[in-house]
DNA sequence: ACCGTACTACGACAATCGTCGAACTACGAT
DNA sequence: ATCGTAGTTCGACGATTGTCGTAGTACGGT
C-alpha cells in the first residue's frame, strides 16, 4: 500500500517520550491493540487482523498515533503493514513500565 | 474550604482502573503535579504550594482527575487541602508502574 | 490490463479537554 | 463581625480528539 505523503516515520528510542507514550496508551481502542501486539509477540499482525470495534480510518489513525509515540513498529509487507511492539526500546527506556500495563487486570 | 457538591471521594483501591489512571497520568501538568508529589513524599503539600503554569481553577480541574482516577489522595486541613500520592495502592495494583514514570526523563 | 484486497488521506462532525475569569464558600485570625 | 487566605463551582471559550464515510493509492493475482 502507500505511505503516500508521510514515509511511515518512528522515532528512534532515544526520542521517545514518556509524555507522548502515555497519551498513546491513555485510549481504550490503543490499549486493546497493545495488549493484542503483546499477546501475538515478535511475529506481529497485519492491522485488520485485530478486530476492533472502530472502522478502517479510525483503526488506522490509532496506529499512527502509536506508532509515532514509539510504542509500535510498522512495516510494510506486500499489501499488509505489519505492527509489532517496540517492547526492547520500551523496556529499555521505561523498565516496567509495559509489563505493569499489561499486568493490569482488563 | 469547602466541598460543596462533591464529597472529596476518593475511588477503594479495588475501583481504581488502569485506563483511568493513565488517562491521569497524559497531562503534561497533572504529571508535573505526580513528579513533585512524589518528591515530597508522604507529608504532601497543600493545592497552590506546587507552582504550576496555570490558574487556580485548573489547578482544581487536574486535581479533581488526579483524584478520581485513584492517583492521589486529598485531605482537608484548615484552609487547605494537603494532596499526597497514593503510592501503596498503585504500587500494589501496579507495580513497577509509578517507578517507571518518575525514572523517566524531564 | 483488470480486479480485489489492504490500507491511507481528507474532510466533517460531535464530544471531550484544558484553560480562564468571576462569583462563591469555608475556615482562621484579628 | 470582618477580613484575608485557600480552594471550589460555574459557565464559557478555543483546541484537540475520536469517529465516520468517501475517495484515493499501492500491491498481488488472474
Amino acid at each position: 500500500m502507500g505511505d503516500m505523503t508521510e514515509t511511515l516515520t518512528h522515532p528512534t528510542r532515544s526520542e521517545i517520550r514518556i509524555e507522548s507514550v502515555l497519551h498513546a496508551l491513555a485510549d481504550p481502542v490503543r490499549l486493546q491493540i497493545v495488549r493484542e501486539l503483546a499477546r501475538i509477540g515478535c511475529d506481529g499482525v497485519a492491522c485488520g487482523a485485530i478486530d476492533l470495534p472502530v472502522t478502517k480510518s479510525t483503526r488506522t489513525h490509532h496506529l499512527r498515533i502509536l506508532r509515532q509515540a514509539g510504542v509500535i513498529n510498522v512495516r510494510p509487507v506486500g499489501t499488509s503493514r505489519i505492527s509489532t511492539l517496540r517492547r526492547d526500546d520500551l523496556d529499555a527506556l521505561f523498565p516496567g513500565l509495559l509489563d505493569s500495563i499489561l499486568a493490569a487486570p482488563q
